[in-house]
DNA sequence: AAGTGGTCTAGACCACCAT
DNA sequence: TGGTGGTCTAGACCACTTA
């Protein structure tokens, strides 16, 4: 294992500890080299994969920063339902149902809790140009979010990432999703304002944190009538 | 700009001019930094930079080679269609239609022809374990792909875009698409054997070359009955 | 054994930002 | 002006592949 492997990890973990908070500066390359004794370069090494995986963002003649979760970080990391005509928009929530459960088996599996772990649930409609466009179900471990309620999460003034790692420290990194073609049942074609019946985009979204750990789960329905879903796979982090 | 931008340019039109073949041989780093006259580290940034766009692979103590199109790059970085439950698994092709004919303002726009230019369309039925699962409508322009005839696609015994890489030196190194949830029609609910009406996955892939040069259309219709599109968005290139 | 890419070092100089 | 990241150099040594 190559020595700017360990520098990550520990980089990393002191990262996810909380050592430095999110928008907060690094130590210069310079001290983190003095600090574990290897040469600048290797502390290069170990940063660049970090700025790759966006876990902290480089700025020239000013320093490193632990990456936060802003809108546009959301807007174009996060959220990939676009207009089919014009430009990236943001969306605006409004939280519909939120209440305690337990997850399913299958949740479980997915967030590796155990089956029955406490969790909470949580509706959300999202609009774009003041038309509902996305249903979303949210599943969250309560162990990650304790003291998570319907008020901490519509008081918020940011995106529910930003929440996540401002008040958690739970830092969502990326995403896997997958998708399919459902029928709209009777209560999303209601909230979309669709026919029940029609065809909606089905995802199925688990959000990651360091080390690839699940920590929330999302179910969105989407109706594609003006939307589109946008995928940019292959393309290098830039 | 710096040094090693430059060679990159220069390596990669190197590439696409087909100096070396898909699957060949670039000269060492040592030999590269010697031809450019810099130190071997400028070299190995650009080379770096062209593994994160999957232009090239290097093999540790073997040399550094131009990626080529084969079966598992075409599973891992160009299908999204993944069973529901098991894994991957390559598909078979069959190819219903080709014909010529001439681009579509929105297909000119697209592939950044002039509209009217001369074009080939070409139907593909996609099976999974003998299952018809994704109808596929390509347009390919005649300008990248002179000679290509119906008995050329079926005669391939490798990936299309391994005929378009080998034959035709165009190599498709990303796509770009979007996804949105379609009724079926009565053409593709019969080739994809469900009820018309059924909802349907249809995406929409541009393919992009050197200098993201778009060099292929394709509008696919999924049934995703047993299948999801997978996507995993913000996985470093690793 | 020879040649290749992979890691690490040590230092110089530059471009950019904050003050 | 001092400190930060960005580029480039020159060389040593290691790990791996190939023959």
């Amino acid at each position: 294992m190559p020595l700017y492997r360990d520098l990550k990890r520990d980089l990393t973990q002191r990262i996810a500890a909380a050592e430095w908070l999110p928008g907060g500066a690094l130590p210069s390359e310079a001290a983190l080299a003095r600090h574990y004794g290897t040469a600048i370069g290797t502390v290069r090494r170990a940063v660049d994969e970090l700025v790759a995986e966006r876990i902290v963002r480089r700025r020239h003649g000013s320093g490193t920063y632990v990456t936060g979760h802003d809108a546009d970080r959301l807007l174009f990391h996060f959220f990939h339902v676009v207009p089919r005509e014009g430009g990236r928009r943001a969306p605006t929530t409004r939280t519909l149902a939120f209440r305690r459960a337990r997850a399913a088996p299958a949740e479980a599996r997915r967030l590796q809790v155990r089956p029955g772990a406490a969790v909470f649930r949580v509706r959300n409609l999202l609009s774009l140009d003041g038309r509902p466009v996305i249903l979303d179900e949210l599943v969250l471990p309560q162990a990650l979010f304790p003291d998570l309620s319907k008020q901490i999460l519509t008081g918020r003034g940011n995106t529910i990432y930003h929440l996540y790692h401002t008040r958690y420290g739970v830092n969502v990194l990326r995403t896997t999703e997958r998708l399919r073609a459902v029928r709209a049942g009777t209560g999303a074609a209601s909230a979309l304002g669709v026919r029940p019946g029609s065809p909606l985009l089905q995802i199925s979204r688990t959000a990651l944190s360091y080390g690839d750990a699940p920590v929330e789960l999302r179910e969105s329905l989407v109706d594609t009538a003006a939307h589109d879903y946008f995928s940019d796979l292959g393309k290098p982090a830039a």
